[in-house]
RNA sequence: GCCGAGGUGGCGAAAUUGGUAGACGCACUAGUCUUAGGAACUAGCGUCGAAAGACAUGCGAGUUCGAGUCUCGCCCUCGGCACCA
């Protein structure tokens, strides 16, 4: 090597290094605690971008970082290799998914191998591979088994774009998790997992984890669980023995009730199609058919409905309410019937203003409770959806809310027309997609037997080599018929296998158990080998699965738990989700349409400070300039491949982590990449200017550490504490921050290789190899380089045992310390004191102090504040 | 509408958790060296001011010797949810 600091040729002789010493595969050696580092794994849609960057980036400073903290380091990655994208590649340009999946992973494997990421790849998974979903299928059967797997027909959420069935969690607002648009609904068989059974654990089970998680992802978590208590009340419906019974918080509110409202599905109407008025029945088939349009998230929905002309009678009251169709009743969620109180309920209210039913106030705000009593239900202004005291409420007058609520649960289920019940906005995840890339549901349908699942032993049920996928949204697999046709494993009679394949969510629910044992045939991974390596001690990976990919995980984990495969609760501990990369855009919007303009495109106007004050295209048009996410056809995307070419993955990588807390939108702005290189070049300048003389130890008698010495080994220790802080607390823009101005300090200490006593060389020494280690996390192969032309040794960092340098207190505190001297609270002074000098001591220095005095002549000094080893603070008066 | 996070120089951000606001970097300005420099180095860089100093952490109050940090009330931005009874 020569002195020049030349980015490409250092990283390819590391890469290639560690990829023949095979420095990352995992090791397990028992003296030492493990760590499971774990990242999201990317899709192998054949192009890395900087958010995988970032990302990969964050994930490999820690695996680096607990390395050097003499840790088992686990660290691999995988493919989340079946999905959608292959098909459309298929469909475009008639390529064969598998062909294609695989040529992409080979792609982005060298992408990532590129960036210097420390993988084990020894135990690399792909979700496409049969030893991979043979073991999505075995689960899938075990909870057959265990009665989470079940078939029913319902509604899906369906994506007419992508031509796609959705889980509820993927048309999280109505809107297509993949492509944006909006989602509409199908009438299909599912086969769905039943993840309401562990609602409540999915719940409760996350205070365990609470202080490991972002708090904005618990939150998300907790709202999509959605968990509801209250009670179910049977209303009877008059003339008929037939009961509607409905869900509701606000049992208390009961008394207030105006009508009991069904969702158009509800069987109460859709059993009684030939007894309701043709105009009922026409209301009804409106309601349903704008329910299944797409959503517009924009306009508020203005509520809409009918009234069917059937009672019902309040069992409370023993009054007759009338039944209505209402459109803002789900059947979907509670018993899909509401009783309205429009006084203490806002959709109620707008309910029943529209269409001119009573509004009966029977809550009342506590110190107005007396007066309520005696005077005539009022008309509100507003609904009064606060809890109070129950008045116009007969025998229940007088009970606050909460009281009530439970006594009347009591009450309804005593006399059985209801009980107390919780509800969940949770669905059952609903895996069954009409797609050729992804997992076959290993169930056969026999006209003997019925539904029969597939032997286990006959694992994996492997998808044809070729089937024809056409994008229109029917299952491929229902036109192979070698793969469909088959025999009954019960009865051994004709019969076909079951033609939909499961969402890729399955895929990666548990992917990250099988790193552990990724060629184990008999089982999907060694209970051993998780009861060692999980739960996952650190997740990285964005917060877009906060709802999705987190929540089914979790789910996966309680099941694995219940078949006795791991033993604890919560698969992952600590989760980071890091923010967004986004680029600057320059777009015309003067068309109504948002039209992009590519950097080359753009001429940028700035003032004197450098702030943009105007762009234009150089077609002459005004732009306008706005952040926004990266992608290639807003202009402002960038290709990772392209950094490391120019600057090197070490310097794209510093900068990533430098350039915003981790949690923060990343801006991307090209300049402050160079800074990074800047940083790594005037590293490498130092250490080859002192490379020739760190060893020397020519006999002269060791001298005192210099004054300048003596300060350069108080920023050594400084750093090693705020880099270990840093890391140990997930920041990882300070910690190089910290590096930086180590770096200055060595180079504004003045120590001169030649000039320097022995001891100041060693001060310079243990300088540079503290630097040196503390580079590791973020700049892994020029601190390989540095560190082997140190040493004087070619094996590697971590071949070599090395370790995170050793924080010394003593040695990090300074021998003098500055004293701010406020007087009234204002900085007027500075003094120098001892770092363990006392109050009195310092009160004597700052009250001996030129400047204090010309402040404080001619006033009364009140009260003085000392805070040893900080400031001075003096009062004066007058 | 509800929930969450956040407003600090031209920009990305620091701030030992109530104690010297703006570390570190980018951009910018001036200079040195160089055949040259988009290299390196030196100096400057919150605002006003010649200086002393004054004013500065979205706005307004409060607590305190002292507030970016704590309390209350507003304003704004960004994310999430969408009739969940």
């Amino acid at each position: 090597m020569d002195e020049k600091y030349f980015a490409k040729k250092i990283e390819a002789k590391w890469q290639k290094f560690w990829a023949e010493s095979r420095a990352f595969e995992t090791d397990v050696d028992d003296a030492k605690p493990k760590f499971y580092q774990l990242e999201m794994l990317p899709y192998p849609s054949g192009n890395l971008h900087m958010g995988h960057v970032r990302n990969y980036s964050v994930g490999d400073a820690v695996a680096w970082y607990k390395r050097l903290k003499g840790f088992n380091v686990l660290h691999p990655i995988g493919w989340d290799s079946f999905g959608q994208p292959a098909e459309d590649a298929a469909v475009k340009r008639g390529v064969n998914p598998r062909d294609w999946t695989e040529a992409n992973i080979k792609a982005m494997r060298g992408q990532l191998e590129r960036l210097g990421l420390s993988y084990d790849w020894s135990r690399q998974m792909a979700a496409h591979r049969p030893e991979y979903y043979k073991w999505d299928q075995w689960f899938f059967l075990k909870m057959f088994e265990m009665g989470l797997a079940y078939k029913k027909k319902t509604q899906v959420n369906w994506c007419e774009y992508d031509k796609a069935t959705l889980s509820n969690e993927q048309a999280s607002g109505g809107l297509c998790w993949r492509c944006g648009n909006p989602v509409t609904k199908k009438d299909l068989e599912q086969w769905f997992l039943k993840t309401t059974a562990y609602a409540d654990q999915l719940l409760d089970d996350m205070a365990t984890i609470e202080s490991g998680w972002p708090s904005h992802v618990i939150k998300r978590q907790q709202d999509w669980i959605g968990r509801s208590t209250g009670a179910f009340v049977d209303f009877k419906l008059s003339g008929s023995d037939e009961k509607v019974r409905v869900f509701t918080t606000r049992i208390d509110t009961i008394y207030g009730a105006n009508a009991v409202v069904v969702a158009a599905e509800h069987p109460i109407v859709a059993n009684r199609r030939d007894d309701l008025s043709a105009e009922v029945i026409n209301k009804i088939d409106e309601i349903v058919v704008e329910k299944n349009k797409p959503m517009d998230r924009e306009t508020e929905i203005e509520k809409d409905g009918i009234d069917t002309g059937l009672k019902a009678i309040n069992p409370f009251s023993g009054e007759e309410l009338p039944v209505w169709v209402g459109n803002y009743v789900m059947m979907e969620y509670g018993t899909g019937a509401v009783m309205s109180v429009p006084a203490h309920d806002e959709r109620d209210f707008e309910f029943a203003k529209k269409f001119g039913l009573p509004i009966r106030q029977v809550i009342s705000e506590p110190h107005l409770a007396h007066e309520h009593h005696t005077m005539q239900a009022l008309a509100l202004e507003v609904p009064y959806t606060e809890q109070g005291v129950l008045v116009h409420s007969d025998f229940w007058n007088g009970k606050t809310s909460a009281d009530a609520k439970t006594e009347m649960a009591d009450h309804a289920e005593q006399h059985g027309f209801g009980e107390a019940a919780t509800t969940f906005r949770l669905r059952d995840w609903g895996i069954s997609r009409q797609r050729f890339w992804g997992a076959p549901i290993p169930i056969i349908y026999c006209d003997e037997c019925g539904v029969v699942p597939e032997k286990l032993e006959n694992l994996p049920v492997r998808l044809p080599e070729n089937a024809p996928i056409t994008g229109t949204g029917e299952s491929p697999l229902a036109k192979v018929a070698e793969f469909y046709e088959t025999k009954c494993p019960n009865c051994g009679g004709a019969a076909h296998r079951e033609t939909d394949t499961m969402d890729t969510f399955v895929d990666s629910s548990w992917y990250f158990f099988r790193y552990l044992d990724p060629n184990n045939d008999g089982k999907p991974f060694d209970t051993a080998k998780a009861a060692y390596w999980t739960p996952v001690d650190q997740y990285i990976g964005g917060d877009d699965h906060a709802v999705m990919h987190l929540i089914y995980t979790r789910f996966w984990s309680k099941v694995m738990r219940d078949m006795g495969l791991v033993s604890f609760d919560e698969p992952v501990h600590r989760l980071l989700t890091q923010g967004m990369v986004v680029g600057e855009t320059f777009y015309d919007d003067s068309t109504g349409k948002k039209k992009y303009y590519i950097p080359s495109e753009v001429v940028v106007e700035r003032d004197l400070k450098g702030k943009i004050t105007a762009a234009k295209g150089t077609d002459g048009t005004i732009l306008k300039h706005a952040i926004e996410r990266m992608s290639k056809s807003k202009g402002n995307g960038v290709d990772p491949d392209e950094m490391v070419d120019i600057y090197g993955a070490d310097a794209t990588r510093l900068f990533v982590l430098f350039a915003a807390p981790v949690d923060n939108e990343l801006v991307w702005h090209e300049a402050g990449i160079e800074g990074a290189v800047r940083f790594l070049q005037r590293v490498w300048r130092f250490v080859y200017s002192w490379k020739d003389s760190l060893g020397q130890q020519d006999g002269e008698a060791d001298a005192d550490l210099s004054p300048a010495a003596r300060k350069l080994q108080q920023k050594v220790h400084q750093t090693i504490k705020r880099v270990e802080d840093a890391l140990d607390t997930l920041q990882f823009n300070t910690p190089v921050a910290a590096l930086m101005e180590l770096t200055n300090s060595l180079y504004e200490s003045g120590i001169k290789p030649d000039a320097a006593t022995n001891a100041d060389r060693a001060a310079v020494r243990e300088g540079i190899e503290a630097l040196n280690k503390m580079l590791v996390p973020f700049a892994p192969h020029t601190a390989e380089e540095l560190y082997s032309v140190l040493t004087g040794n070619e094996i590697g960092i971590v071949a070599n045992g090395a370790m995170f340098p050793e924080f010394r207190q003593d040695l990090a505190i300074a021998d003098e310390i500055e004293i701010a001297v406020q007087i009234n609270g204002k900085l007027r002074s500075r003094v120098f004191a001892a770092p363990d000098a006392d109050s009195t001591a310092l009160e004597e220095l700052a009250l001996a102090d030129e400047k204090v005095n010309e402040f404080i002549d001619g006033k009364t000094v009140v009260k003085i504040i000392v805070v040893p080893g900080r400031l001075v603070n003096i009062v004066v008066k007058g």
